[in-house]
DNA sequence: TAGATTGTTAATCGATTAACAATC
DNA sequence: TAGATTGTTAATCGATTAACAATC
């Protein structure tokens, strides 16, 4: 029986469902279920059975015909496929409300993340302890941000400081960049950013709930 | 002359990119950059003036040949294109870090939007002011969120509460609700979801950045 | 005028859907 | 065994890219 091997590279869309599918497990791990069915999981996603199978088809090992796949055994398998075991290094630059917001709410040890670093450069907000990080002033100390040899970063500084604040990212050797500001970022190539401005989010809810 | 009528039908990812071109162009108006063409605007957003021109086209009116696309002519179309003058009316539900970040950033108003509520449960943070709204109590009164008419909405709660409270959006009329709950929720037909669990996007972020 | 650049059709590419044999 | 459901290929559909005539 042919089997893929795991580092066969996962179409982009499918990247995106994956790791919503991942979610979705876990909590019908949480919920007892020990085995579902392609269309269940379809069902819950929103989309159809045959390109559930088609998402999971890519992983080294999935499910058995007949009987559908292991809840267990798929939320590994996607977790080996998106690169999970990676512990990468995570620092949050801005913590204004949505900087904390995201250092308190987002559970990055529960996907081989760490949160290294918290930074910001109002002398109110440094030195405040956020998730037990003590939140460092950037402008002052730019090797303190290098120190902690990051992978990816959220930018959530107020616009003007983007892009000066993304180079500093850069320089520190940050291969990924979550851009909640306004602003585009020029990076150079090797560097991805995934802008994430909320008011696109909301625009584009506008125009899906009235078609 | 053939000109495209405004109601043709916009593919999804067509908007998705349309909403990011529009901050880019109003960034390029504030700079006082009068015209563009497709190919600076690829650019920065990163894609190809091959896609640029094939996203523009659908629009009502567009650009000039041989001379680009003037800025404000282009930004007026989209915002039409995209139905930006719909004054869509949003409540933010969950007033912890992550709502309350929402409701100070997010620049409704630009946008055709109107922030008309924001609910929470816990008893320190109902009644507080945020951006001039006094947050409201949704548990003890339901009425109070179905007097706002509102189409919108960012549902910010605890994941428990995820569900419970999307059904109370539903029932006041909600047509579309941005998911930030790391739960998902099953809606009625013709209402839509969008999932925006910050999670996935460290996720996606990190298999990009190590591709 | 010559150069630039759109509007728009056609070609290509990739992603989704359909189908069904294999098999639990 | 019969029913269910995957693994996987093929067909379809849609989106991106290429190309170029029209024209500012």
């Amino acid at each position: 029986m042919p089997k893929n091997n795991g580092n066969s590279d996962l179409a982009w869309p499918s990247v995106n469902r994956l790791s919503e599918y991942l979610l979705i497990l876990e909590q019908f791990e949480k919920d007892g279920i020990g085995t579902i069915s392609s269309s269940e999981l379809a069902e819950v996603y929103g989309n159809t059975a045959s390109q559930v199978r088609q998402d999971l088809f890519r992983l080294e090992e999935t499910g058995r015909v007949g009987s559908g796949y292991r809840v267990d055994v798929l939320t590994h398998m996607i977790r080996k496929a998106l690169g999970l075991e990676r512990k990468s290094r995570v620092v949050i630059v801005g913590c204004g409300k949505l900087g904390s917001a995201i250092a308190e709410h987002v559970p990055f040890e529960e996907y081989g993340m760490v949160l290294a670093g918290i930074f910001d450069i109002a002398p109110d907000i440094v030195g405040r302890k956020v998730r037990g990080i003590t939140v460092q002033d950037v402008s002052r100390d730019t090797s303190a941000l290098k120190d902690l040899s990051p992978d990816l970063a959220a930018l959530c500084v107020p616009p003007p400081a983007g892009q000066e604040t993304a180079d500093l990212l850069v320089e520190a050797g940050v291969k990924g960049i979550l851009n909640y500001t306004r602003k585009r970022l020029r990076v150079p190539r090797g560097v991805s950013v995934q802008d994430r401005q909320m008011i696109c989010a909301f625009i584009q809810l506008s125009f899906a709930a009235t078609k």
